[in-house]
RNA sequence: GGAGAUGUGGCAGAGUGGUCGAUUGCGAUAGUCUUGAAAACUAUUGUACUGCGAGGUACCGGGGGUUCGAAUCCCUCCAUCUCCGCCA
């Protein structure tokens, strides 16, 4: 959420700038600042009219005190007059500020400088690109295939328990899964990050302080009698740990890494974007999440981009770095870079993970600050990133690697899956 | 799930209708003293909104109510603890 100190200040450059996200915030912001105005006129009739009624309060105190009860019933009275109008102006500046929230809610981060412009995924900037493509034989096959041939994930199977996009991960596909999740927290723990379990359900405060809420609540798996949302990504439980939270300047840099399966209703997806694992309800993740001083928050997030690469290229898989244009950009972030790893037997690239700096938005609605140098609370930065996330990395290391025969396991996982191919 | 108890500032813990944003202790910060430290003493020490400022306002788990006035009384929700039931 913008804070409303910004847009009194200049929101003429905050409107230019969020035309770099084809956002048009001139009406909204021109409401915001209309309502803000007259919240604030209200609130210093409010206040004087308290102000006053305190007064009389304390006053009837006294008397009753002293013992002049004939004057303090008078006082009584004279109070009275007082709470219809303080009523009557409580519940406009509630309604006001109602308003102004709604309306800022509804309007998205403002992008970096450095974001490029654009509408479509085309206009996304490749600023880095890694590994060489190689051929495959003439008899290489899209990872589903492969995922059959080997009796590695049950799609079907799934479909029976839950539903499309819950598959079963069985025997070295199970193990390969295994083998990933703890491969990615070691190496997230090499990097500093500290390991959590966070809960999978969270409530509707939670889902606010991160930005899930109100704009994506379709997206979400909601349990209504306890309302409670599965989490899309350990992004929303392990951030709200941070929520309503004031830090001092020495806790930073908090740097948090977590495991969770993430829930995704994917309303509206189809064909082949979702075949195999290329887009599925459930699957697993592992989070890294950074809290830090606004002065470091882009160095973090070069280091969380470079943590990445780090994994890729353990991995040994080509992929190439995109920074996010501003049509392509989430609502909450402010930079995005998205990793995409290259599916030689699909033809085509695979996001697996997105890093972001999310710079005050989130922390505004979090409430998450810091005490800074002249003991004034001020808002951190917030940055989160997949590290990695799992389905797609698995079907581009099985199509990849595959040979007539059998599978390669890249050697750094070898340790963690304890077999070198599957056959 | 049932019954009971409790929820106050970083922590501990007073306060049961009126000069209470809240006694006190500990902790923290600064100062005095000291070669330095400790001790002792002194001062400061929640958050937010609002105002150029002096200041004003709100917040004692959340929300609502009673009252001229609520941390204090009532309702409700949430959380914690104890007992019972059920259970990985």
């Amino acid at each position: 959420m913008i804070e409303i100190a910004k847009i009194r200040n200049n929101h003429q450059e905050l409107i230019e700038r969020l035309r770099i996200k084809n956002f048009d915030a001139e009406k909204i912001i021109t409401d915001i600042l209309v309502f803000d105005k007259k919240k604030r006129e209200i609130q210093m009739k409010s206040d004087e009219l308290l102000s006053k009624k305190n007064t009389l309060t304390k006053e009837i105190g006294n008397l009753y005190k002293s013992g002049k009860a004939e004057e303090a019933n008078k006082l009584k009275a004279e109070t009275l007059t007082f709470n219809d109008s303080i009523a009557t102006l409580k519940e406009e500046f509630n309604t006001l500020d109602k308003d102004i929230l709604e309306l800022l809610y509804l309007i998205p981060n403002v992008p970096n400088s450095s974001v490029p412009k654009g509408k479509t995924p085309e206009d996304n900037e490749t600023i880095y690109e890694h590994g060489e493509i190689v051929e495959l034989n003439k008899n290489a096959v899209p990872h589903w295939e492969l995922a059959s041939k080997y009796d590695l994930i049950d799609f079907d199977l799934g479909v029976k328990i839950t539903g499309a996009g819950f598959p079963v991960y069985k025997g070295k596909g199970a193990k390969l899964q295994r083998a990933l999740i703890n491969f990615f927290l070691d190496e997230a723990e090499n990097s500093g990050y500290e390991e959590v379990i966070p809960p999978l359900l969270v409530n509707e405060a939670s889902g606010y302080g991160t930005g899930q809420l109100p704009d994506k609540e379709g997206q979400m798996y909601h349990s209504t009698v306890d309302n409670f949302y599965l989490i899309p990504t350990a992004e929303v439980p392990v951030t709200n740990i941070f929520r309503d939270v004031i830090l001092r300047k020495e806790d930073f840099p908090q740097k948090l890494t977590a495991y969770t399966p993430c829930f995704r209703r994917e309303a509206g997806s189809y064909g082949k974007d979702v075949r195999g694992l290329n887009r599925l309800h459930q699957f697993d993740k592992v989070e890294i999440v950074q809290v830090q001083h606004p002065d470091d928050s882009y160095k973090a997030l070069d280091g969380m981009v470079e943590h990445i690469k780090g994994l890729l290229e353990k991995l040994e898989l080509p992929y190439r770095i995109l920074k996010l244009c501003g049509g392509d950009l989430g609502f909450t972030a402010a930079i995005t870079y998205d990793f995409e790893v290259y599916s030689i037997a699909q033809d085509k690239w695979l996001e697996v993970s997105s890093v972001s700096n999310f710079e005050t938005y989130q922390a505004n609605r979090l409430k998450l600050r810091f005490k800074n140098k002249e003991g004034k609370t001020e808002l951190a930065h917030t940055l989160n990133g997949s590290a990695l996330a799992l389905p797609r990395i698995v079907a581009a290391l099985l199509e990849n690697n595959q040979t007539e025969n059998e599978i390669n396991i890249p050697k750094a996982l070898v340790p963690y899956t304890r077999f070198k191919s599957i056959n």
